[in-house]
DNA sequence: GTCTATATAGGGATAGAC
DNA sequence: GTCTATCCCTATATAGAC
């Protein structure tokens, strides 16, 4: 039931005391990129300048540029964290040889997918939110070979002619659902523990996949 | 089972003949926000300029500035657009007393949202893909008073003490249900008849709903 | 690793002729 | 209603000292 927890540390200098705010990064690196995330998501990609995260960070703009050599680097490697998210639940797919197999194996895949969400909520909203700016980088990148391949994965078993049509729509259906109140819902349902929340998105979404 | 079909169209001069594209506009202006939307939808708001719409439509940056103040006024009306489209549903559930009945109402309104949906799919896409852009407006706007306290009413809906958690949050995952297969996937199903996907995201959506 | 200073480009917006 | 020309600003990115 608990999540592979992917190699999403493997850019900081881990040599570093973890004692910062809510994630462990010491590095300057690292606290770059949470601010960033935090601006991208409140303000979007293209919204937030360099400079103002130099400024929440308490540096300058120049500074910023010894770590990432764009900006466009910055989002990409908030991209990389979220597609090994990812990676571990798709391989296991594609384990599976036909539609029927992973028709039966969705309901537990969305399990792990909604634990995933819970825990990285943060990363979520940012790619819905940045859907733009994330998909403009599979262009420009060289990374793209080694990473969209994913979403294609992910394409290829949603337009499986060996599923049922209704079935593969409900799959998709219950993504929805899951990202509905736990990503789409601002703070909506923010008082009430995580846990319980989960247990009864989890319900719902099993009920789209059992109808 | 019919939707309303508000007056999305009062901003145009009616007295144009109509036959352009998809939707019936033949003025400049309307011309302007269908290439904006486009445009907005697939490069994002803030990633757009003018001189591409402009030059899409055929004329200068300057030349828009005649029927927009601000690049703002463009993606403030498409919000309106969308905002037309959830007052009657919205006021029909303000109506409701209790709790209790509103959701017995839900179902139904789900069922409007869907057509809805599958109708305007191209302003809900451009809502969802600009989420940030179309907040920032609400600050910046006198329009404020008027509009939002939809999402307001809402918020109190979702939030509302009277009705069971459990129950609450599945309204949220239906919306999501909903919103997954017709407007987040990307063309997943775009050889899919339209009234097929329906129909199959409303049973998906009412299993949501009933477990 | 961080700074100041600067190059370069493109954005939104306005003026005023036609 | 549309054009050309221009103003002003802010953005990314770089150079080179410390």
């Amino acid at each position: 039931m608990s999540l592979p927890t992917p190699a999403v540390d493997a850019d900081s200098t881990e040599s570093v005391p973890r004692a910062r705010r809510g994630r462990p990064r010491g590095s300057t690196r690292g606290r770059i990129l949470d601010i960033a995330q935090e601006l991208f998501i409140e303000q979007g990609y293209e919204k937030t300048s360099l400079r103002e995260i130099a400024e929440r960070l308490g540096t300058t703009k120049a500074a910023l540029y010894h770590h990432f050599q764009r900006k466009e680097d910055i989002i990409l490697e908030l991209h990389l964290r979220l597609h090994a998210l990812g990676r571990d639940a798709l391989d296991e797919l594609a384990a599976l040889q036909d539609g029927q197999e992973q028709v039966a194996a969705w309901p537990g895949l969305i399990d792990q997918f909604i634990d995933s969400v819970v825990e990285h909520q943060a990363l979520f909203l940012l790619h819905q939110r940045n859907r733009n700016a994330f998909e403009r980088i599979l262009d420009n990148d060289r990374h793209r070979a080694e990473n969209d391949d994913l979403e294609q994965r992910l394409r290829g078993l949603f337009t499986n002619p060996g599923i049922p049509l209704a079935q593969r729509v409900r799959m998709v259906c219950s993504v929805g659902a899951v990202m509905g109140p736990l990503v789409g819902a601002d703070h909506l349902f923010a008082d009430v523990p995580p846990a319980e929340l989960a247990e009864i998105v989890r319900g719902a979404a099993h009920d789209v996949l059992g109808g």
